[in-house]
DNA sequence: ATATTTTATTTGTCTGACATTTAAAAGTCT
DNA sequence: AGACTTTTAAATGTCAGACAAATAAAATAT
């Protein structure tokens, strides 16, 4: 592992990637310990200070884990798919909020992915994943729920779907399309009449689901997504109307 | 933004925690420049190499970007679809290499991925689109191509593909699925006939997508999929037999 | 008016020190 | 001998102060 001390980086940049570089090529490998900051700045011929702003930015990709004591130290990081969905949440969520991606966009894309789990999904699902979606079909369907928690049911509706599929690589990707579209969907007010829509739509899945129909399953969600995005149109025509009256 | 000095997580850490919280609910909006690294250290009563090291965080994930110098100092990064791509495709990366994600699992994601795509693709793309994955099947029925090349024009074709649709984030998402697919495929070695097989399906697929066809192209992608599938069964087979053979 | 130099500010890096945590090793008691 | 306690060494976490390097604005010179 070489750095250059006249590149423009900064030098626990090129630190960082090093080692970034050994972990993802397989030089270094899971649980295995680096030398200690005072041996790495030893190595990169740096102070350990510098050292440790690398060893820092690695620490933030859940790459290592760092152990304090006697014996402790740095070590390399078995990224568990748990990290992965929540670094991709941020990412997504992030991406979406400051790239201005429309709602029609970050919509098609989530029902498209969801789509190529369903037919999964009705092969594979078990007792409590469908278990899971009827609990959040009648949270949905009571009265005097605020919208921010009408949106967070449904969230947890798609991802029962989605983990139904029993493809962990299938609930990785997917988390960030669904749970980075929440804060799109916290901009729709639900009406009594649409909330009723939506959960029916959800009956119809789920019992697709149940059946093993992944063919109403599919119908269902294109049905979903149709809905979803008619709704965002009237909602914003709405507003639109109401901005104008106000102003006059 | 409040940090709790007799919190057992490291002060860097929570710094950096309540620095992303400011910017993922919006209080800190893209291209705002944070208070200088003395000015943090005064903020939150702690060392100035504390506060970096949080910053470097935060720089890691590409939620800020420092630039020396009078006027300089750490800015919110809008973040990219090219940051988030390469971000994903490291974590996808790792993530199925440690935790052993089985060929099968990798491949049904992506290809179930991939049919989401197929039918966006066949509806939008654009020539640009079919002239990359034409000129990429070209390339894959040229002999003497190594298993590697032969893999990275494969991710090639599938990315032209993908981005057919015109979503970016059906892009962003997939990025992570094909790429991170790549070091599992390169564990194949593609005869001659293999390869045959797959630019036959390959051509299917772009004839399919350039007809505006998606049924077609799905059911080339089904058939690509099994045969990929096979095509791994028969060379850890084959693997296994010549260990075997070899042991007596 | 333009070009150059100066200056102030900010990040990048280094040195050296001390605090805290931790597990192994040594010691002590029953 | 075995169980418990204390000591110790090694490592990360934090701090303070200093200097280097970059950079844009301000001041100066042409």
């Amino acid at each position: 592992m070489k750095i250059d001390p006249n590149s423009s980086a900064d030098l626990s940049a090129q630190i960082a990637q090093a080692i970034k570089n050994a972990i993802v090529e397989g030089r270094l490998i899971v649980d295995e310990r680096l030398p200690s900051e005072a041996e790495l700045a030893d190595q990169f011929q740096v102070s350990r200070p510098t050292v440790r702003e690398a060893l820092k930015r690695l620490a933030a990709q859940s790459l290592i884990r760092t152990q304090r004591g006697a014996f402790g130290g740095a070590f390399v990081n078995k990224i568990s798919f748990k990290d992965a969905y929540s670094q991709q949440i941020t990412t997504s969520t992030l991406l979406l909020s400051m790239n201005a991606v429309s709602f029609d966009t970050a919509c098609e894309a989530r029902y498209a992915l969801e789509r190529a789990c369903a037919p999964l999904s009705a092969q594979r699902r078990t007792p409590d994943h469908l278990a899971t979606m009827r609990a959040e079909i009648v949270r949905q369907g009571q009265p005097g729920l605020s919208d921010e928690t009408f949106c967070a049911s449904d969230v947890a509706f798609h991802r029962a779907l989605v983990d139904g599929a029993g493809n962990p690589v299938l609930s990785y990707q997917l988390a960030g399309a669904v749970e980075a579209m929440q804060p799109l969907m916290n901009m729709i007010t639900f009406t009594a009449r649409s909330r009723e829509v939506i959960v029916g739509l959800h009956t119809r899945i789920a019992d697709a689901i149940e059946a093993r129909d992944a063919a109403s399953a599919d119908a269902a969600l294109v049905e979903l997504t149709t809905y979803t995005m008619t709704l965002k149109d009237s909602v914003m025509a709405a507003r639109a109307a109401a901005r104008n009256s106000a102003h006059r």
